[in-house]
DNA sequence: GGTCGCGTGGAAAACGTTATCGACAACGAT
DNA sequence: ATCGTTGTCGATAACGTTTTCCACGCGACC
């Protein structure tokens, strides 16, 4: 089956097609890229010398010569749940386009190297891909002139073309379903400040009290920082409160699964005596226990969405908006009831 | 935001710099790769307006001049768990190599598209990268010359160099660890049987009982496929058993964790009535409830290990050996315990 | 004062492709 | 016969590097 053909030492060039084919170079590209200007006799003989010598066109050398790669980078801080799910959409999207992918990973190094995205743009997307998405929340402050989008970029407004999921609205769904329930004294676990993202749906969670008329008691607000620890502290010290919360909105999903472990060790039941909301819907919120009502970030549809971006742009074509926002929407578990105790 | 970024993004190249400079690209050239033969005082000279131009060169010519791109690739079938394990592994171990390291992914077809790693290591490995780590289960068999190293090969021995996490020696551990915990009765949700990992667990299944002494009822070994569903079906097949096993191996966390699903339904408390060992150590796998005590398979290690053998062959040094296997560790959590009901 | 060596710098040929453009034949129309 | 036309095909110049190799100037050494 696998018909050994000739000494294929190293790679087959396009010169050894032609001379094989009896024709020039000119010839062998022009069949290969399907151009025209070449009688049917000549393009059957080459197709066939081609795929008897397995012959594969040198990307590097077509990258050279043509300026572009075809190929599309995703640069990802870490390979956690969120970006990966977005690699799964921009691999979904990318099919079809002509573009190859690749993901770059900075191995969690972020924080230390910070910076590290400015030269890698520089050095490797810069020479290696047409364009790229950012899946680095901290930084997005780039000098690449490429096409670039940003997916979910946590901190300020950027220049570059994003996509984002709702927060804002995703925090009133989230909140509206609790108060919807019957609480009127939630509590909520806060992200780290300074990334909009977190700050958005701090905001949501305000405006759904507003929005429903019922009173926000402000020492009801605790920081978590999006750390699993801090955040199961701030649930610790909700619940310690003489008047506790009946419910909490945790700003993301590691924070209300740190907040439904401290209650389990405190003894509190989950929904019968308090209710927990998280946002993201990352895997590992169906596990939990009890499996957690929580605000899905379409994050798949995002790197999708991204992909669909760059490619526009690398086109000359004008996107239609460079700041796109995904909806969001709840998905309900077991993690939230009315105050009673009745789901 | 510059409106005239052309299509690629007009980058300073050599000539340019060598232009501004008064020197020849030759001279350029040597600066930037410290070759010898230029004076400090027009090395001083060129480098300055290197930076102040902020040259990079361009990594496609480079790659096309000497035959080495200096990338590695990591060939996904899709972005799950393991993989990503394993990516961030080969992350870990790249850096101080010299190399870049770019991830590609199946995404998900490679069941419908059989023969998708041989079109895809031909046409862009062979070109785009100077080697690579393949973690696609299915298929190892692939014509590219270049060097590549198979993490965790499913299928039967390939003439690949690879790296695997010792199958047997850890079903072993996890069902010693029932046995000395005084099972008598264990049932197990084996995987598809023509991958060498999941006969590996079962022979060790096997092996565990004759060396303890205690005989194995055959009725108690159910296919579970490595699909979630059909392991569940095994696991209530088992339990419904008129002398169901007090313990259940399973050959992987998914499996396991399904089988912990399926307990819960049918009103079966774990670890009192019956315990639970998986297989593989998945993120999930601490959430679950109870959390599944399972064996570990040194995952980030075998990434590790894939990138640091690849860049062994790629130096063209003789590899100390060319099937590495690593040992795996029980990981031991809340869902087993003595059969009576005490942990 | 001629060679020899040595320290510098540059010219030019690759690497494998693609696009442009001209050569050449065959052929119908004037 | 001449002239354009059409249809094939091949030379050739890029693309941006790196790597020989060669030229040049200049001390040093007999």
């Amino acid at each position: 089956m696998t018909r050994d053909h000739h000494p294929t030492g190293s790679r087959v060039t396009m010169q050894q097609v032609a001379a094989e084919a009896g024709v020039s170079v000119s010839t062998v590209s022009k069949v290969i890229n399907g151009r025209y200007g070449v009688s049917s006799d000549t393009f059957d003989h080459v197709t066939e010398i081609v795929s008897r010598l397995g012959y594969e066109a040198s990307l590097v050398a077509r990258s050279l010569r043509n300026s572009r790669t075809n190929v599309l980078g995703v640069l990802v801080a870490d390979f956690e749940p969120f970006s990966t799910e977005v690699l799964k959409g921009a691999a979904d999207a990318i099919r079809g386009t002509g573009f190859e992918l690749v993901a770059y990973s900075a191995g969690g190094r972020v924080d230390e190297h910070v910076g590290w995205e400015r030269r890698y743009l520089s050095r490797v997307m810069g020479t290696l891909v047409d364009g790229a998405v950012l899946v680095t929340p901290t930084v997005t402050d780039v000098q690449y002139d490429g096409p670039i989008v940003a997916v979910d970029p946590h901190t300020g407004r950027s220049s570059l073309p994003t996509v984002t999921a709702d927060n804002l609205q995703g925090a009133r769904l989230g909140v509206d379903h609790l108060l919807g329930l019957g609480h009127r004294r939630i509590g909520m676990v806060t992200g780290r400040p300074d990334l909009v993202s977190a700050r958005l749906r701090e905001r949501g969670f305000r405006e759904a009290h507003a929005a429903a008329g019922v009173p926000l008691d402000e020492s009801l607000l605790r920081l978590g920082a999006f750390e699993q620890d801090q955040a199961g502290d701030a649930a610790r010290e909700l619940l310690a409160l003489p008047d506790p919360p009946t419910a909490i909105f945790a700003a993301n999903d590691l924070s209300a699964i740190a907040a439904l472990e401290v209650a389990a060790e405190l003894g509190i039941s989950v929904p019968e005596q308090l209710s927990v909301v998280g946002f993201d819907n990352i895997p590992d919120s169906a596990l939990s226990s009890p499996p957690l009502t929580t605000v899905q970030q379409p994050i798949r549809q995002m790197g999708h969405d991204a992909i669909a971006m760059l490619v526009q742009m690398i086109a000359g074509e004008e996107l239609a908006e460079t700041h796109v926002t995904l909806e969001t929407t709840l998905v309900r578990r077991r993690s939230t009831a009315a105050p009673g105790g009745t789901p």
